[in-house]
DNA sequence: GTACTATGTTTCACAGATGGGACACGGCTT
DNA sequence: AAGCCGTGTCCCATCTGTGAAACATAGTAC
């Protein structure tokens, strides 16, 4: 029989919201930024990304979208063998297209900084790509 | 902005139920077996089976975890990147010394901040044309 | 026939997730 | 100083999923 004590809830909701946070303070937007992007409210996201609650599916579907990382990752549904998954890790998915639009819509940021920031970014991303790349 | 209807929901539930019910009666199993050996009830199987309402995230976690089958199955997320704002990319001369300038002239930026950003990028630029010269 | 059991369904009160709105705080601008 | 705007949090009415128990039905044994 298994046990359902409130504590072994199968989603790991604190690591999505730690996830969530960081990524959307990396990309400077606003809870209320991703409450459009994303249908999640900003109060929702709120209690999300503090842990508080668990989210339902489908703002956990919503969110994980966002995040652009498997499901699985949250869900622990060990399917196949244990692994030990550790937790949400989101690689960098900032394109220097993306990250220049952000700078961008900056509004602290003089068009001057934000093209030096994009520029900055464009050559350390190709520095790290091409590191990557075998 | 995303949309919210009730309707889109990201989750489709009645595949799930369907493949329960399919997978439950060939392993000649009861709901209140299911039940037992999930920690779903058999009164939220039955629902569940049946397509009424959407199931919570720990159940549906428990249920694909039986079913072993990876959630990213049940809930349709494109993690398509159709939501990237297209940008115009303008690469411009972009000389450590360009860069410290501009820094330096934007008066939303702490001096300290604006320095600090001149030393990253000149660090950046010098690996980058580093490479550049093979 | 009457019991009894097994199975799926539905009822019901409850817990909790949600989203809109109000709130407090801080930063800017005037 | 005052006002305004953006941000995150909190409050609260509403909605929804859940599980135990009651229910309906069918099959089986007596």
């Amino acid at each position: 029989m298994v046990k359902k004590s409130n504590k072994d809830s199968m989603i790991s909701t604190v690591e999505l919201g730690r996830a969530i946070k960081r990524r959307r303070e990396e990309t400077n937007m606003s809870l209320r930024d991703l409450a459009d992007k994303t249908g999640v409210s900003a109060s929702t996201l709120s209690r999300i990304e503090n842990g508080t609650g668990k989210p339902d599916a489908d703002n956990i579907a919503r969110l994980t979208n966002w995040l652009d990382v498997p499901i699985d990752r949250v869900m622990k549904g060990k399917s196949k063998k244990d692994t030990v998954e550790p937790v949400v890790y989101y690689p960098h998915e900032a394109t220097p297209e993306i990250v220049e639009a952000h700078l961008r819509a900056d509004k602290n940021l003089s068009p001057e900084t934000a093209k030096s920031l994009s520029e900055l970014f464009r050559v350390a991303y190709s520095q790290f790509s091409d590191s990557e790349k075998k």
